[in-house]
DNA sequence: TTATTTATACAGACTAGATGGTATAAATAT
DNA sequence: ATATTTATACCATCTAGTCTGTATAAATAA
């Protein structure tokens, strides 16, 4: 056959995430990646038939990533007995994984792309919208089961909860990348599960 | 005198953020602009004597009416004797601002802006920084206060606590800004001011 | 074995249009 | 009379995308 393509592949898409988060999609020209990664144009548009195509196979592989710890996380924290429990390993998981980064975050393509939607076709826009409803029909499970063994100590709404943890780790996202501070997102997450701490006392 | 160029200066501001909030900076030409404001190239580089004396313009400007808001809030809710009480006022206060909105909430140059940071020049990206850290440090102020009567029901990170408000606002912005619900922002906000509630205890 | 084919992977010049920005002269408003 | 705005032509550079040609390596056939 001929020489293996995947390696130049996947560096297109290593350098090209990196470059979006600096400098968005729009602000990414296709002789900026040419310039970090090496490769020609004719090696470009060899594996990304347009820039719109590598905007769809960047995105698409960051949800993979994205799905991919969001199941190793569920079945590492999977507790038999206590749901609450199984809630705050879940959180403590992420925690634990921002933890064991040694560099700073490097961004989420969600936010990236949130900012830009002009910049993307409809099918874009909706695998953005997915992920993030993901997140949310993720933890409605979690909590759904906490629900049925806990009870809050005060009145809250049981609908936005599930939303909370994205809020928080998007947040802490952007006051991490403008200070340059690499545990805001462990601390805030932290925030969160005290949070669940509080609120979920056993029933009766 | 002369005829008066503010109005024109205005609509190109309202605008470009309009734009940049959707496309970006990067994807935001200045011929998108003119057609826009329906105004000419001329009168554009009559106001601004490049694109990035814009988005300098375009960040001042929005820091102004941050800041703007901000001394509002807390002209509106400083209560005499309860620290707690203003605090939660305070993020009611935002709350209410965002329920009396009745389109989506256009998105936070902020956020865009640091999800770009290599299309801007030091000075406005500092700019960001800064007002990221004025969020910061006028929670810190709120904090110590209701730290001088109240002690927490469990141990927390005191530091983080003042960046929980911004996290919780700008996550909750990309989710409302990605599926198009309203009231993101409000709900995500409530379970701070609910986190508040049962974190502090009187002293004693 | 060796020559040839074939599919894949890449190189780099080239193009048409977009981009930010300039220049200029006339028109418009106060 | 002066500041503002229009209208339009223009420029250098950048942009995404195309094109033709070439290198690679495995499969095939002699």
């Amino acid at each position: 056959m001929a020489r293996d393509g995947k390696p130049t592949r996947k560096l297109i898409l290593e350098q090209s995430r990196a470059l979006v988060l600096e400098h968005g999609y729009a602000g990414t020209s296709i002789d900026q990646i040419l310039e970090r990664t090496g490769i020609t144009k004719g090696a470009f548009f060899y594996h990304f038939k347009s820039k719109s195509a590598l905007a769809l196979a960047l995105i698409e592989e960051f949800i993979q990533e994205d799905k991919s710890h969001m199941h190793t996380a569920l079945n590492d924290t999977e507790s038999t007995d206590d749901p609450l429990e199984s809630l705050l390993a879940f959180v403590a998981w992420h925690i634990n994984a921002m933890q064991e980064m040694d560099e700073l975050f490097p961004g989420c393509l969600y936010a990236s792309y949130s900012y830009e939607p002009g910049s993307f076709n409809q099918e874009i826009n909706d695998k953005v919208s997915e992920s993030i409803l993901k997140w949310r029909t993720t933890f409605d499970g979690l909590l759904d089961k906490v629900f049925e063994k806990y009870t809050t100590s005060i009145k809250v709404d049981r609908q936005s909860l599930s939303d909370l943890f994205l809020s928080i780790s998007e947040g802490s996202y952007i006051i991490s990348r403008t200070l340059k501070e690499k545990d805001a997102t462990v601390n805030q997450l932290q925030h969160l599960n005290n949070y669940f701490k509080l609120l979920f006392v056993p029933k009766k």
